[in-house]
RNA sequence: GGUCCCUUCGUCUAAUGGUUAGGACACCGCCCUUUCACGGCGGCAAUACGAGUUCGAAUCUCGUAGGGAUCACCA
């Protein structure tokens, strides 16, 4: 069996971090099974959809590296064929046209809330149509039995056929509705399996009628629970950033990302590593396997699989991002000094865009310390610094020498190495938060070194 | 309100009727150590509540409470 699944969002504004579970679980399953993944624009809202959106949604997906398998579709350019089918049911009895004002609409909805029935239009069993023009397409929904969806998520549901509403599929614009586009489209690309939000769900109930008028195959479906704030509420804008891309400008990776999302109600059923790679789940992805309640976005988790992920990737492939992100040009010397220290540094940042505190110590050259309180330490111990600057003048320049020439220095002044660690510390760095001393004198270099010990404040 | 779904440490989760209810993140402590980190070791901490079925329930059933989704000529 060939597996074909679909990310389908709507082009109304960014792309969400949940939008991008979607999206990685709809990759996922298809990469496992050596099926397609495509994406499709849902367009057929003319007045909400826009241009920015469709570029902020590639982007997104572009930075995760989950581009469609196949050319991107865009919903709005197969609108005939969704008018062909609305006609088709019309034409055979599953759908009616429906002259109903918005106003008698409203007075029906009032109505169907109080006593906890669909609207049924007064048009559903009408045999003669009315002569105006204004009218939508309703689809004639079945009022007995029930209609019972397996979904590999939620398991099997059913609901009763009474609770379905006559909905809407071609507007009185002529134009095809969401509910209708999105099943003739899923049709018409051979999707197998319809991988969506837990939003979605009661849709299928009521799409699914579609498929069983045109007596086409049925795909499967998968409804994922939704990603909730900290307080268990919908994810929103107060539980922080929800655009995804706003997490690379934070700093994470693309990598740390689609592991955290990974994870984020799915469990791998071999590898209980937490932080297992991405690369690890597309041979293990199972639908199965998704919980079926709400798991809450927990950036503290997202830090930690970061702070592991940036110590894995190469030194190059961090100096690009910082480079890239702060628009750094350095010399060969420059380079070379941030290249060295920056796997130490990773160490003690969860997110790349954190080194950037370290950049003026390691790419400046006339570099000193300015911090008024540390300046007084400095000037307090002057005579160690300069001391110390003494003797690594005579050092040979390896780390092994550079190490022996601090401990002597301690030992011969019958000092401990705390006394002098942090003070030398803050004549190279102007912080007290660093590596440690030998690497930073070590790859900081004879000339600079001295020039910042031998300083007289 | 109707319909549907959910509920295990603070968080992500494991445990397909029998476990001292396990792991990871976070937090706390100790060790390592020239600071901060990394790393190592350890600690705190959960089956929403109430009945029932059973020799035995986190697991099955029912009820209660709480949370969520949906009920558009949006998708």
């Amino acid at each position: 069996m060939k597996f074909v699944t679909r990310f389908a969002p709507s082009p109304t504004g960014y792309l969400h971090i949940g939008g991008a579970r979607t999206a990685i679980f709809n990759y996922l399953f298809a990469k496992r099974h050596n099926g397609k993944y495509l994406v499709r624009i849902e367009d057929t809202d003319t007045k909400r959809s826009t241009n920015e959106a469709v570029k902020a949604i590639y982007d997104g997906l572009n930075w995760l590296g989950i581009n469609s398998s196949e050319k991107v579709i865009y919903q709005s350019k197969n609108l005939e064929s969704h008018v062909k089918v609305a006609h088709e049911l019309l034409d055979k009895g599953f759908a009616y046209k429906c002259f109903l004002t918005s106003e008698e609409l409203n007075d029906l909805r009032i109505k169907s809330r109080a006593n906890g029935k669909p609207i049924k239009s007064p048009w559903r069993d009408n045999k003669c149509n009315s002569e105006k023009e204004e009218y939508v397409i309703r689809l004639k929904m079945p009022i007995n039995g029930t209609t019972t969806i397996k979904d590999y998520v939620q398991g099997e549901v059913s609901v009763k056929n009474e609770i379905l509403d006559d909905m809407i599929i071609l507007r009185s614009d002529k134009t095809p509705t969401y509910m209708l586009s999105s099943v003739v489209d899923d049709y018409e690309m051979g999707i197998t399996h319809i991988i969506r939000g837990d939003d979605h769900f009661n849709n299928a109930f009521r799409q699914i009628q579609i498929i069983n008028f045109l007596n086409w195959k049925k795909p499967s479906y998968a409804h994922i629970p939704l990603i909730h704030g900290t307080d268990g509420s919908k994810l929103s804008k107060r539980h922080g950033a929800t655009n995804l891309i706003d997490y690379r400008s934070m700093g994470y990776t693309s990598e740390a990302m689609l592991s955290y999302l990974t994870q984020l109600g799915w469990t791998s059923p071999e590898d209980n590593e937490d932080d297992y790679e991405f690369k690890k789940a597309v041979d293990l992805f199972s639908l199965e396997k998704i919980n079926k309640s709400p798991a809450k976005f927990d950036i503290k988790k997202l830090d930690n699989i970061n702070s592991k992920c940036l110590n894995k990737i190469d030194v190059e492939v961090v100096y690009k991002l910082l480079t890239e992100r702060f628009g750094l040009v350095l010399n060969i010397n420059q380079e070379r000094r941030l290249k060295a220290l920056i796997p130490e540094l990773l160490k003690r940042v969860n997110v790349y865009i954190d080194l950037k505190d370290d950049f003026e110590w390691i790419i400046d050259d006339n570099f000193l310390c300015k911090e008024t309180n540390n300046v007084k330490i400095l000037q307090e111990n002057n005579v160690i610094i300069n001391n110390i600057g003494g003797l690594l003048k005579k050092c040979e320049w390896t780390k092994e020498s550079i190490n022996h020439c601090l401990k002597k220095f301690v030992q011969d002044k019958s000092l401990k190495f705390k006394d002098v660690g942090p003070i030398v510390r803050i004549a190279l760095t102007g912080k007290t938060n660093a590596p440690d001393l030998v690497s930073i004198i070590y790859e900081l270099g004879c000339t600079i070194s001295l020039n910042r010990l031998n300083y007289k404040y």
